[in-house]
DNA sequence: CGTTCCAATATGTATATACATAATCGCCAT
DNA sequence: ATGGCGATTATGTATATACATATTGGAACG
């Protein structure tokens, strides 16, 4: 087999030995169980660790050194890196704070909620490195009688466990969140989208309309909490960010 | 040896063999030789290209598919992907540098140039209480040999008066104003839309497909500068915003 | 005591080989 | 025609091996 599945019981889902080193050693350096500066074993310490060839875990640490995790040092050995910082502006918006400026009347209505171990999706869309259980919710936001937002989101629960024990039924789950797990960082991006079948039906609008779909991914002390995307017609909503030049 | 150098002439400096493919591959894709959509060769046919073993041209294929520039289908090769852009909302956004980020070769060019008295529209964009002369000016950015985005742009005379000696041929408004009129203040507006006959004309996409409609007005000292409207096909753009906490 | 030089060591790059996996094409039977 | 099934093919992952290269620590020597 190419495929190894982990040694420990738990319905270990199936990595290549070469992702399962890559993310071992990234979750101890993002946990800070190897701070900057420690000295990762050496590829031979590794080789006899995973029982396995040097090949390969050259490939694992030479993919962290392009990520610019590690630093590797001739003779020397690799070592973790200082990270790096970037900053900037914006708000975390409220979907009912903006239904109610206005001046709608404001629901959440849960769609589904499905408690599963992270697939590769999953862990891509969460920055994961490793599989664990999330929570997928999905759920509609109105404005009045009329949709105003789809919202599909992932939690991760190794980092909010309490969230297992929400239904989630009528109360969303960002400003669940919020005020819970205090958030660190946090990424958008923004694009637009023509609704596909499933997404023109539940906001009710034509397959095929122009949407604006704003995702976020919301760290936690370097732990991914959640991964949340809205969905919003292109006619109902338009983001506004306004902004001063940092210096002068 | 483990080095090797080029075979051909011109002082050619020492490449890896792995770092030779993948530039050579890279630069193809970047020039547009191979425009997105076609099969790279397959890796044995490299393999006798370069005369060299299979896991090193695996090795730069699968690092330029996790760069993103490429798509691996077993059974079926490896084809070039479409470009992805992603550019910071908070930066004033050049497009000129998100284009060349992409490597691919940036071109603007003037559409219309229109001086006229400022209309009751014209004074909406702007946010201007009195009628005065403003200057129209629309044109596309190119990435490479195709429209990457479209942008319709009002500049207050008032308040920069040189504007109206400025032909805008092929230097875009944009760089233009920066260094001329320091601004103090900035405002975005960020949605989706359907492209309309003229605008997916102007794009070369079909009509009623999405887009992403970024406006943006900016203010000197409290008068209003400029109004600019930046429209992109939804498939060539993704915002990205990356944050922390301002405060805790 | 300081300088030079060599050997040891960890990483860097490449090879040939092997088998797994996924997707596709075409054959064959219904 | 058509739907399923096996062969083919390209990629995915891993192995063992080999030698190159940079750096360091220490031995040898003046």
């Amino acid at each position: 087999m190419s495929l190894v599945e982990t040694d420990d019981v738990e319905g270990g889902e199936i990595l290549s030995l070469h992702q399962r080193i890559l993310s071992d050693i990234r979750d101890k350096i993002l946990s800070g169980a190897w701070a900057p500066g420690h000295r990762i074993p050496f590829e031979h310490e590794l080789t006899a660790q995973y029982n396995c060839s040097r090949m390969t875990v050259n490939k694992a640490l030479s993919q962290l050194a392009k990520a610019g995790l590690i630093e590797r040092r001739r003779r020397s050995g690799s070592f973790v890196r200082q990270p790096q910082s970037q900053a900037a502006v914006l708000e975390l918006h409220d979907i009912r704070i903006e239904v109610e400026a206005l001046g709608l009347p404001y629901r959440y209505e849960r769609l589904e909620r499905l408690k599963r171990r992270s697939g590769a999706e999953d862990r891509a869309l969460l920055g994961l490195s490793a599989p664990g259980p999330v929570l997928a919710l999905e759920g509609l936001h109105f404005a009045g009688e009329r949709p105003f937002a789809l919202e599909q989101r992932l939690i991760n629960l190794s980092a909010v466990a309490e969230a297992d024990e929400e239904q989630f039924i009528d109360i969303a789950p960002g400003p669940w969140l919020i005020g819970r797990v205090p958030w660190s960082e946090a990424e958008h991006r923004i694009r637009a989208m023509a609704a596909d079948e499933t997404i023109a039906d539940a906001l009710d609008i034509d397959p095929g309309a122009p949407c604006l779909v704003v995702e976020r991914r919301t760290w936690s002390a370097e732990h991914p909490v959640t991964h949340v995307r809205f969905i919003y017609p292109a006619e109902s909503h338009t983001l506004v960010a306004r902004f001063t030049p940092s210096q002068g």
